[in-house]
DNA sequence: ATAGGGTTAG
């Protein structure tokens, strides 16, 4: 059957050359999106005449990222055999991160072996991205197993596949778990400043900071020396857990040492006493690295201007960010998001629509994080027309919704407790399942309700019929 | 994809 179903696809590319080829990503994603997906006879609309490149397919792939059934569709399209071109590592990589994130372990490991048969990797991407999922999924023991055993698939440990493995062990929080690795394997990998740098990152971020410094004295007495990265870390690690006397003895301390500190140093402090609520010691420590000739980053400026809106005004937010354009900083996509949430938070939501407009005028597009957290204030304030425009506005443009975006909507449509809201959820729900994300079962029984209150019994059905679908048959199977 | 700084909610 599978066969069959490719065998189809290939065969109708033939006759599809009325239309011009399509040139760019943009075009060709936006063909596949707005072709049908379910038929066995789908056409898929692309012509093996594109000229491919792994650049192209990589944008594609990049564009498709939200939409993932119709990005390995898009992939196996390709890498069909009747098809000339073949795929470049890197888009093996790109369709096997989003098979991952779609659960589906069987492709996962089957685009792995075809890597392999074609002598494209799997590399140490690769496995870090698998490892990566795993982490992610709360599977940190299928990470670190794969870790050990992907010699068995062509691709010998270092130290710097072992530095990776830990970290991403650190960044899903399984800090203990990348310890004892960490413990058990530092003899054979002979560990580095990265090594260790990585761990004590790993016990900061769970605010763990007493078990930071013992790492960090313990690689000291190994004779690793300690960088400007292990201090930043450690200071940002104070910072995060609420130690805002610590943070500051550490932080003069860095600075009697003469060890040369940098902006990365002088971003963390300002941040950290922004969020602790000291903004007159953020701003004196802002000052004070201009003072010391070190320049602040557009990341320094965004650290202020988000402390301004959350602990001072939006005000005095605006006036830092006009002072950094003022001053030939360009400001990035975090500058706008942070200064437009501000905004909004402060109920100014024509001024922060105005800036959306400024931020496109000056060619800075509006990431899923700009819109998400628009509909999110949008949708607390019952403007349901306006977040279901946002939304419009990304199925059509270069951001497609992510499942935050589908949460966060979903969610706006009980607000105003109507039923032509219900159905609207409803429908939302149905979409995002055929865009390859995994509702919660709170969603599932929030719109259940929501549609069985408001007599919807017909479309309840349908939703019910969905979930036992996606709950039991896809995710079971393929769970990671 | 070998490490550190800005976006997330009460």
């Amino acid at each position: 059957m599978n066969r069959l179903f490719t065998k189809s696809l290939c065969t109708s590319v033939a006759g599809a050359n009325l239309k011009p080829p399509p040139s760019d990503s943009a075009a060709i994603a936006n063909l596949i999106l707005s072709s049908p997906t379910k038929t066995l006879d789908y056409q898929f609309p692309l012509s093996t005449k594109t000229p491919w490149t792994p650049e192209l397919v990589n944008s594609i792939l990049k564009r498709l990222w939200n939409h993932g059934p119709k990005a390995l569709q898009f992939f196996h399209f390709l890498d069909h055999r009747h098809c000339e071109y073949i795929h470049s590592s890197s888009s093996f990589d790109l369709a096997i991160d989003i098979a991952a994130r779609l659960h589906q372990h069987t492709t996962v490991w089957s685009l792995i072996h075809r890597m392999r048969s074609l002598r494209l990797g799997p590399s140490h991407k690769t496995f870090a991205i698998v490892a990566e999922r795993y982490a992610s999924a709360g599977k940190p023991d299928k990470a670190v197993k794969l870790f050990l055993n992907m010699h068995e698939h062509g691709c010998f440990q270092d130290l710097a596949s072992f530095n990776t493995i830990l970290d991403v062990l650190c960044k899903s929080k399984r800090v203990e778990k990348a310890y004892e690795l960490f413990r058990d394997l530092r003899g054979r990998f002979s560990v580095d400043t990265v090594t260790y740098n990585v761990i004590v990152n790993g016990w900061c971020l769970i605010k763990r900071t007493p078990k930071a410094l013992e790492v960090l004295k313990e690689m000291v007495e190994r004779g690793i020396n300690p960088n400007l990265t292990t201090y930043n870390t450690m200071l940002k690690g104070f910072f995060r857990a609420g130690q805002i006397r610590q943070a500051w003895e550490f932080f003069s301390e860095m600075k009697k040492r003469k060890c040369e500190i940098d902006v990365v140093t002088y971003t963390t402090v300002v941040h950290g006493f922004g969020v602790a609520g000291e903004v007159n010691r953020a701003r004196n420590v802002f000052d004070e690295m201009i003072r010391e000739g070190v320049l602040p980053s557009v990341a320094t400026h965004n650290a202020l201007i988000q402390v301004l809106c959350k602990k001072d005004s939006v005000d005095n937010a605006v006036v830092v960010f006009e002072e950094m354009v003022r001053k030939g900083y360009e400001p990035n996509v975090t500058t706008y998001n942070v200064l437009i949430r501000g905004l909004f938070h402060a109920g100014e939501f024509g001024r922060g629509e105005e800036l959306m407009q400024r931020m496109v005028n000056e060619g800075c597009e509006p990431n899923f994080q700009t819109y998400n957290m628009m509909i999110r204030y949008y949708s607390e304030c019952c403007e349901i027309e306006k977040a279901l425009g946002l939304f419009e506005k990304m199925g059509s443009g270069d951001c497609l919704p992510n499942l935050d975006t589908y949460n966060i909507l979903i969610s706006g449509m009980f607000v105003r407790k109507r039923s032509e809201d219900m159905v609207v959820a409803g429908k939302l729900l149905l979409e995002m399942v055929e865009r390859g994300f995994i509702p919660r079962k709170f969603t599932f029984n929030r719109v259940l309700n929501g549609l069985l209150l408001t007599g919807n019994q017909a479309f309840s059905k349908e939703i019910l019929r969905l979930q036992s679908k996606s709950g039991s048959q896809l995710t079971r199977k393929f769970r990671l």
